[in-house]
DNA sequence: AATGGATTCACCATAAAGGAGAGTCCCTAT
DNA sequence: ATAGGGACTCTCCTTTATGGTGAATCCATT
């Protein structure tokens, strides 16, 4: 239902589950997604156990890839082995830092419940994480006319109101949008609304 | 720009800029307001203050609003002293708990340069909190059709497109499309999914 | 001065979206 | 049982969006 492809194998390296926060600034991420189980996901939900989780205070800290097995933080909450009995047994956190990219972060953390992560394995979701961190980069190339006209289609204006609200003819706003899908690679306005706001760019 | 419109005075409750984080499930919010000023959020993002920050401590552990003054946890970054230098001088944080509803949460803090915040304005922004949590509520009268409708909209498929895919005809996608617009207050379709997408319903 | 990019606009044909109305099916409350 | 209500379906018609083509303008770079 959500489009989204599993072209680098996380189903095969993440079969417990796993969770991805991309593009993380200010504090909340652009893009999350969320596969762990949902029984777990409701009880640190409800324990409000982020601040306290030692995978996430990790990967706000460090940079790099680990072994929840090799992180040496504390665990006042037992949230690790309280994990455990949800089956999240072995688990990996990544930390992806792209300083050169507006101090944007994507972190991690894979779970398989049969045996520990390999070293290849470590490599090949540090890879992952950075990719997916690439991937989810907006493009930049968007003129703000452009980014103008899509915010008003998101916001449910027709053709002709963002014409005359902006000032000029339907045309100009029909070539707007058109360059905008293009960029975006999006076949309808819509579409382009839909990724324009989801990128943060609207 | 945003169509978002300041009907509870909050502007003139947080002058020196505020930060809004509505309906927080498993780790981040579905929506999040940061009018905070740009040079401290910037400040704020790089030095990844978010898991160290008393303020977002606070509003983790509790329910209710207090005074930035009034936090009493440890802040060994000194992060409060470190927000006075960027004129972020009298906060105020709250927090919102809604246990019947999901368990989500929604927290928000508010500032201003001038003077200390009063009682009233405390409860005030407490008030305007829970608002804007119920606000941000989605509503959950759609139905599978028109969800899957709307998310094939918002993948940039045509009506013909998803009606094939559906197996239904184009009118019955409309009509789909047309109600789901209805729920959601929605002039067009473009509109309709983007506000699905914002909500998290697709 | 020339090149190229970005922007703006017009015109036309076609495709898609939107609106009104009515019928069917199914569940529920009277 | 039966009268609603909601979801779903469909048709007919109107309005709107999209795609293609061409062209003029403005601007920064070469």
């Amino acid at each position: 239902m959500d489009g989204m492809i599993d072209g680098d194998g996380l189903n095969e390296l993440a079969p417990g589950g796993y969770y991805l926060a991309l593009r993380v600034g200010f504090a909340f991420p652009m893009l999350e997604v969320n596969a762990l189980p949902e029984p777990w996901v409701e009880h640190y939900t409800r324990h409000r156990f982020m601040l306290s989780d030692p995978v996430i205070r990790w990967v706000y800290g460090n940079t790099g890839a680990t072994r929840w097995s090799g992180i040496t933080l504390d665990d006042p909450l037992r949230i690790l082995s309280c994990a455990r009995t949800f089956g999240l047994r072995y688990g990996v956190a990544v930390s992806h830092f792209d300083s050169a990219d507006a101090a944007l972060r994507s972190f991690g953390s894979f779970v398989r419940a049969d045996r520990e992560y390999t070293d290849d394995e470590l490599h090949a979701l540090t890879t992952l994480v950075r990719n997916r961190h690439v991937a989810a980069k907006p493009p930049d190339t968007l003129t703000e006319a452009e980014l103008e006209a899509l915010d008003m289609v998101r916001q449910g204006l027709r053709l002709k109101q963002i014409a005359h609200a902006v000032g000029v003819t339907e045309g100009a706003i029909k070539q707007r949008l058109k360059n905008a899908k293009g960029k975006l690679n999006a076949q309808t306005s819509a579409q382009a609304a839909a990724l324009a706001s989801k990128f943060g760019l609207i």
